[in-house]
This record gives C-alpha cells, sequence and structure tokens, in this order.
RNA sequence: CGGGGCGUAGCGCAGCCUGGUUAGCGCGCCUGCCUUGGGAGCAGGAGGUCGCAGGUUCGAAUCCUGCCGCCCCGACCA
C-alpha cells in the first residue's frame, strides 16, 4: 500500500475526547473516526487491523468446528419476549418500532435468533452437535461508552453458539471453543489468561473469560503466584480462615458516639481498628432494601450479593432509603432489633467481640457477639477478595492485575433451548432440549487492548500478527531518482516476497515520516535515504526492540524472514 | 439516572467574568521560495451559521431562558 494513496489521517496532537492511550493512539493513528457517542467510524488503516484479527478468528473457529453464518442485526421484540429477555435485558437493549408498529430490537447478541434457528433446523441427535458463529457489528445502548473502541455502543464481535445432546457434549464443546480461544489469543501474540467468572445477564452456570493484561483494564482479576487458578475479581471465592477460638468475649456495652458515623471516625473515636468493627450496609436489590454485615475494611463485591439474591439490579441505598427501611439514620445501623432483611459475610460470625451500630442515632454497640447478641440466617461470602487473602484453590499467596475483557464462553444449559422450545428427539425417540453454550470475542475490543498492551511514547507496537502491514518502506528521497528508484524497487520485492508492505512515497520531509512510522506502529522499518547513496545500504529498524541495521537490498528479504519468524 | 465540565476553523486552545470596529493564537491545509535521516525556515493565502432556538440591548461569541451534543465522575459508604 502507497502513503500516497491511503486515508490515513494522523494527528500530531491528542484530541481532548480520548482519556485512554489506546483511544488516543487510534485517534492520532488515523484508525476511527468518531460519529457520535460510542460510535466510530473504522478509517482504512484501522479497519485493516480488525480484519487481522476476525482472520484468526476465523481461522481458528473453523479449525475447531465450527461454521460461519451471519444473522441480522434487527430481531423481532416477539423473539425476546419468548426467551423472557425482552423485559430483562433493560435499557441496553434498543428497542424501536418499524413502519408497522411492530415492536423490534437491535441485536445486542444472538441468542434468541440461533436458538429460533435451532429448534426449526435441528430435530434430530443425528444433526448433533452443532457450532455456528458469526462475525458481526452489535449494538449495545450502554449507559456511559468511553476509551474508544473498548466500550463502544456499537462494536464487532464474533459470537459463537454451541448445541448438543447432553451436558457431558455440551462439556466437550465448550472445552473445544476453550482451546479455540487459547489459540487464538496466543496467535494475536497478546499477554493474557483465562479466569473464571461471573456469567452476568446472559445466564449460565459457568463461564471463562479470557483477559488481556493491560494498565488500564476495566476489570481486575486476581491470579495465583503458585498455582494456575485466576478469576474475576466480581467471581473470587473468598477462602475462610476460623479464627474465633479461645477469645473471651465480653460484655456487651453501648457508647455514645455523636456524630460519629464513618468506619473511619467511629474507629477513632473508639480508639480501635476498623477490622474490630462491623458496618451494615443497605442495598436496594430489584428496589427491596437488604441489608450486609461486613468488617469496617472489607469491600462488599456487589457481584456476589446480586447473584446470592438472584436479582438483576442492585445498588446502594441513599441516606433517605436507609431511613425509610430501617428506622435508623445511616451511620448507626447494627444487626440487633434489625427491621429489615439482613445478610452477613461469612467473615462476620467468625469475629469476636465486636462493635457495631446500635440501631439507633449517635450510639454504637461494644463486644457483641454472633450467636449470643444477635443470629443472621443468611452468612455467605460477599466481600471483595483482597491481595492479602490466600488463594482459594491452593492457599498460597495471590496478586491482583488488571485486564480487559476480549472473550468470554458461557456454558448456557437448557435455558433458552426450553423458554424457546428447541427440542430434538434422542435415540429413543425422546424429546430433549437442546443443550447449548455462546462464546463471544469482541473483536474490536481486541485491536484496542493489543495497543493499550503494546505502545510507547512515540506511539503503536503492533504485535507482528495484528499489524496492518508487517513492514514499511520510507523513501526519504523522493527527488533523487537513484534512491527513490532503490525504494520502489525493495517494495515490490517485499510485496513479491509475501510480506504485507507499506512504503511511504509521501512529498514529505524525512522526520514526519519516521514519526508517522512510529506512530502507526509497522513491526518493521526499511529507510533508504543517505545511506544508500554513500554505501549501497538501507536501514532495517525493528519496531519493538527499537534495534537497527545496515544492510544490502538483496539481503533484506531473508533478513525479516528469519526475524519474523521468531 | 445523579453530579461536574465543555461546545469558537480539520486538531489543540484564547477571547466571555467587565457586551462595542474586519473574532484571535499554535498545529494542520493551499501557493511560492528554501530545506531533506526525527513532526524545519521565510513569505503569502484559504478556511468560522462562535452548538441550536428564543430573549435582553442601539449593539451579543460575551448577559438571560430553553433545547441539543460531547466529555468526565458516581454509589469506599452505613
Amino acid at each position: 500500500m502507497r502513503y500516497s494513496q491511503v486515508l490515513i489521517p494522523t494527528m500530531k496532537e491528542v484530541p481532548s475526547e480520548a482519556e485512554v492511550i489506546s483511544h488516543q493512539l487510534m485517534l492520532r493513528a488515523g484508525f476511527i473516526k468518531k460519529l457520535t457517542s460510542g460510535i466510530y467510524t473504522y478509517l482504512p488503516y484501522g479497519l485493516a487491523a480488525i480484519r487481522r484479527v476476525e482472520n484468526i478468528v476465523r481461522e481458528e473457529m473453523n479449525r475447531a468446528g465450527a461454521q460461519e453464518l451471519s444473522m441480522p442485526m434487527v430481531q423481532p421484540a416477539d423473539l425476546w419476549k419468548e426467551s423472557g429477555r425482552y423485559e430483562k435485558y433493560g435499557p441496553e437493549l434498543l428497542r424501536f418500532k418499524d413502519r408497522h408498529e411492530r415492536e423490534s430490537c437491535l441485536g445486542p447478541t444472538h441468542e434468541e435468533v440461533i436458538t429460533d434457528i435451532a429448534r426449526k433446523e435441528m430435530h434430530s441427535y443425528r444433526d448433533l452437535p452443532v457450532n455456528l458463529y458469526q462475525i458481526q457489528t452489535k449494538f449495545r445502548d450502554e449507559i456511559r461508552p468511553r476509551f474508544g473502541l473498548m466500550r463502544g455502543r456499537e462494536f464487532i464481535m464474533k459470537d459463537a453458539y454451541s448445541f448438543d445432546v447432553d451436558d457431558e457434549a455440551a462439556e466437550v464443546s465448550y472445552r473445544k471453543m476453550y482451546d479455540a480461544y487459547n489459540r487464538i489469543f496466543e496467535r494475536c501474540g497478546l499477554e493474557f489468561r483465562c479466569v473464571e467468572a461471573d456469567s452476568g445477564a446472559i445466564g449460565g452456570s459457568f463461564s471463562h473469560e479470557f483477559m488481556v493484561l493491560a494498565d488500564t483494564g476495566e476489570d481486575t482479576i486476581a491470579v495465583c503466584n503458585e498455582c494456575n487458578w485466576a478469576a474475576n475479581l466480581e467471581k473470587a471465592e473468598v477462602k475462610m480462615s476460623d479464627r474465633r477460638a479461645g477469645v473471651e468475649q465480653r460484655e456487651m456495652v453501648k457508647v455514645e458516639t455523636p456524630g460519629k458515623r464513618k468506619v473511619q471516625s467511629v474507629c477513632e473515636f473508639l480508639g480501635i481498628g476498623p477490622d474490630q468493627l462491623v458496618k451494615t450496609l443497605v442495598l436496594l436489590a430489584d428496589g427491596e432494601p437488604v441489608a450486609v454485615m461486613l468488617r469496617g475494611d472489607r469491600e462488599l463485591e456487589e457481584v456476589k450479593l446480586k447473584n446470592y439474591l438472584g436479582v438483576t439490579d442492585i445498588r446502594p441505598a441513599e441516606d433517605k432509603e436507609i431511613f425509610d427501611a430501617t428506622g435508623v439514620p445511616s451511620g448507626y445501623l447494627g444487626p440487633i432489633n434489625s427491621k429489615t432483611r439482613l445478610l452477613a459475610d461469612q467473615e462476620v460470625p467468625a469475629m469476636v467481640n465486636l462493635t457495631v451500630g446500635a440501631n439507633e442515632k449517635n450510639y454504637h454497640l461494644q463486644n457483641v457477639n454472633f450467636g449470643r447478641d444477635f443470629e443472621v440466617t443468611e452468612v455467605a461470602d460477599f466481600r471483595q477478595l483482597t491481595k492479602d487473602d490466600p488463594c482459594p484453590s491452593c492457599g498460597e499467596s495471590i496478586r491482583l492485575v488488571e485486564g480487559i475483557e476480549v472473550g468470554h464462553i458461557f456454558k448456557l444449559g437448557t435455558s433458552y433451548s426450553e423458554s424457546m422450545n428447541a427440542y430434538y428427539q434422542d435415540r429413543d425417540g425422546n424429546e430433549r432440549p437442546l443443550v447449548m453454550g455462546c462464546y463471544g470475542i469482541g473483536v474490536s475490543r481486541v485491536v484496542a487492548a493489543a495497543i493499550e498492551q503494546n505502545h510507547d511514547d512515540n506511539g503503536i507496537i503492533f504485535p507482528v500478527p495484528l499489524a496492518p502491514y508487517q513492514v514499511t518502506v520510507l523513501n526519504l528521497g523522493l527527488n533523487d531518482p537513484e534512491v527513490s528508484a532503490a525504494a520502489e524497487r525493495i517494495y515490490g520485492q517485499l510485496n513479491e516476497a509475501g510480506f504485507d508492505t507499506f512504503i511511504d512515497d509521501r512529498d514529505e520531509r524525512p522526520g514526519i515520516k519516521f514519526k508517522d512510522a512510529d506512530l502507526l506502529g509497522f513491526p518493521f522499518r526499511i529507510t533508504v535515504g543517505k545511506r544508500f547513496k554513500e554505501k549501497a545500504m538501507v536501514e532495517i529498524r525493528c519496531r519493538q526492540d527499537g534495534t537497527t541495521e545496515d544492510i544490502g537490498i538483496d539481503d533484506l528479504v531473508s533478513h525479516i524472514s528469519s526475524k519474523l519468524a521468531n
């Protein structure tokens, strides 16, 4: 490709709309152009990078036995009503009516459509297993789109759906996708981890997320330093240690704590540590108030609570709502004489002589003990794992890292096939629901994540497999026929040798060409300029490690080949 | 949804508080000269419904009202 003929509008300055580095670089390098909030045009160079990812995904999906198809983006609401998600999905599902007043929506995902196909076309165990996938634009009306392609409203996704005769067979399909995903992200040249995850709105029993490690991930993941356990923090199980034995239970006392409402101020006032205090948080779960007891220095993990309660929406109550629900102003809540449904983190019953709110303004209770002074029947793991907790799998130390979710695989089971009547006949003539799995990859997000993970002050450092062009040739002698001819010859040779080659043949000064080459992230840069005149050599520079070498034209092809080989 | 901020040339911004000629600056763009291994220099030039609509005023980018768009933050707390 010739720079003189392609639209790659690079920018020196950082547009003020971009917060994270991948977004800034994608704008500066002319990958994308925003049309409106969360919706972008993919310009030629950005699209080329997306195609790289798509091709890898496609090859590996096909290799894993999946078949490509393409489903409609506009979907009838009836289908979503059948699965029950028309009500459940929330405002992320963009709904509208067509000219005949038919309710419709834009597909944020395609379980309904694929299940509709399955029930119409898969009637026999002989038809199974089947795995169908597509690579397609999705629309989700995100509350707050941000970070460019990282969380857009419109984005490119590969989604696959498997259908099997039973759980065991579905397990095999799931495993195939698990392996395929590992191959895909390895081939992309990305540093990633596969973690246990929450299955969220899609539903289902079990899921893994594929996370690209980067400093600005939207998720935090916990990783064991010893074994191979890893989990999304939302889901990461806290392993309990019993610490209760042998401590004397003191007599409960009521203390006045005027104006002390926050954990920190109560602790300072009473001269205790936050690990001796238990806070009582009030949340609204699908509108119903729920109180949760948690050690003072712990964080509530809302996803765990949400899953425990089986609700779709959860949020902290505001002060007024707290008072309405409990009759107590926030800051003085406790378990004794609580009027609200009360849950406790598993850690709380193991604590001794704890301090809690007295359910009375300006008073707390000290030396309160579970079993003696109060009971809670609903006890579970509600808190967030910390870096100081042991690995729930092997008990060794863990660390927390940031990750960008680029892939997610789910075992769906039969929830969709049952609600939508997708049954097949088994060998014995019995009707049985199809057992499903679904598997997503955020294709456009992979590009963003790759840049987030691979960049420096000068711009993008593309992993070779994702680079739109592996090598760029800088013609620094546009007005020098000898140099230009050499640059063109090299460009032709490399193309012929099968490299995706770019040539900067613009009438620009050298500095601009160097800067743009760095910004655009070509893995290799060949400079044809004065050194060619002097010594008949050109310079080849590796973007990744910054090494440069002078080399004769005839050695270029073999040199690049060997570089790319490792 | 709540809170905050911003909308002035392709990009980044100033001007607004305290209304008053042709609305500025840097980058980019066009023309010419010059320069040619890390975003050069000189000279000339093009490009603006100052987000939209209404209002106040002799006069509005500037003050007021409404609308639209964009960006950021948000439930560490009981």
